[in-house]
DNA sequence: TGTACATCAGTGAACGCGCGTTCACTGATGTAC
DNA sequence: TGTACATCAGTGAACGCGCGTTCACTGATGTAC
């Protein structure tokens, strides 16, 4: 029997696979919606999954094997939304100046329409089950890499060793993802406190470039200055 | 009638206060026990925690009023274990050279010596429950805020503003969690990856530190070198 | 084209289980006299 | 000092509940002829 929540016939989704396909994105969504409502993905049941999607409880099985199958599918929908963030932010006018700036913003906008998916990851990372937290970290160092390679292309810091630029973009990946925390974790409405996090978020990523352009391959082991 | 797993007369606890506290931190330790058995902390039950510290389960009650509550001691207990960290830390000789390097060791040490303590921070500082994040974010700034009075203490970096400062110590605390993380999980008979690790790890911080040398109130908004 | 059968997404009921929490209790420790 | 009573950490049994998983099923969609 269909899914009363869905009109199917509305949606002019007939066959039978498409239908699934619905239910299916159905059930990847209500996860998500749990995850916006605070909860971590770990410590969400499978009927309430079901619950959420408009769903008897054993009708997840038609989609995936466990809870934490779903979790691994929206890794990959993670693994997209990271892809797309690369390629909006090689629309970033390099010729205007100001690029870091601008590109903290695209990335500020882009967390806060893709809230769902960096909440998710941000929990997962290092919280819950051990096959989501490596797969989230693996597709975390693809990002990393891709990101290394766009340096590369648009010539920056071409003196730097491969190893070295990944080194550096890790620290940047790092310090976005823990600037998402921050983003989201915002109250609407602090203007002032928003710009705040924007400029202290802007600043890490200044000295990390600044680090990386002064980088020597061997400098000097004093390692602090006086 | 008390707990047969913990030989009270041996320990020589006869009053009632005492046998209480070590009941009490049979409790906490029990938790950590389940956390270091990859469990995150958000998911362990009341029940799991009692029968892991050889107690009835509602036994529990006469210490905790939830599993939340015991999680904000084991903050604390965060808490003191960053600042004894902070101590170590200060022991290590200036005039030595290559202070980075062995600072890096320390911690690593550290973090091995205090290995269910860094599990439980790392797995609850995004995930979980949003009032032991809230507590585990406001300790590790006390952290960072000190590590910052360190440095001025060494008068490091005087020309930084307080601020930037700041700043500096809340990436080097990111990267420091960052690769508390990497320690725990690499697997015990991999020498060269552990080595390769502390590389890069000493490298990040040198990184850090190198940006922090270079910095300038306001540096050319050029951002991004060629 | 229509008919007969196969497929399979989703249903509804049931199961055994561990959970958090309650209750009245026990018996060693603590205290007042 | 001994005695009588209070305290309270931990017990044992019980509760109602949501959980994951199973089973036989239904009825619309798909397919073969």
């Amino acid at each position: 029997m269909p899914n009363p929540d869905i009109d199917l016939q509305r949606l002019d989704v007939h066959s039978r696979s498409e239908r699934k396909a619905v239910s299916h994105r159905a059930l990847l969504h209500a996860a998500l919606t749990l995850v916006g409502e605070g909860r971590s993905f770990t410590s969400i049941s499978l009927r309430e999954i079901a619950r959420q999607a408009g769903m008897v409880p054993n009708a997840f099985y038609r989609h995936f094997a466990s809870p934490e199958n779903l979790g691994l599918e929206l890794v990959e929908e993670m693994g997209i939304t990271l892809r797309r963030l690369l390629r909006e932010a090689r629309q970033v006018d390099p010729s205007k100046g100001d690029i870091l700036r601008r590109s903290v913003q695209v990335y500020q906008q882009y967390v806060k329409a893709n809230r769902l998916v960096f909440l998710f990851i941000s929990s997962e990372r290092s919280g819950g089950s051990r096959v989501l937290r490596v797969a989230i970290r693996r597709d975390v160092t693809h990002f990393t890499n891709e990101m290394a390679q766009d340096f590369r292309d648009l010539g920056l810091y071409k003196e730097l060793p491969t190893a070295r630029l990944q080194m550096v973009c890790g620290l940047i990946v790092m310090t976005m993802l823990a600037a998402a925390i921050d983003i989201l974790d915002l109250p609407a409405d602090q203007p002032l406190l928003e710009h705040e996090m924007t400029e202290n978020f802007v600043r890490q990523l200044q000295l990390i470039l600044l680090g990386a352009g002064q980088w020597r391959e061997k400098p000097s082991r004093g390692d602090l200055p006086a």
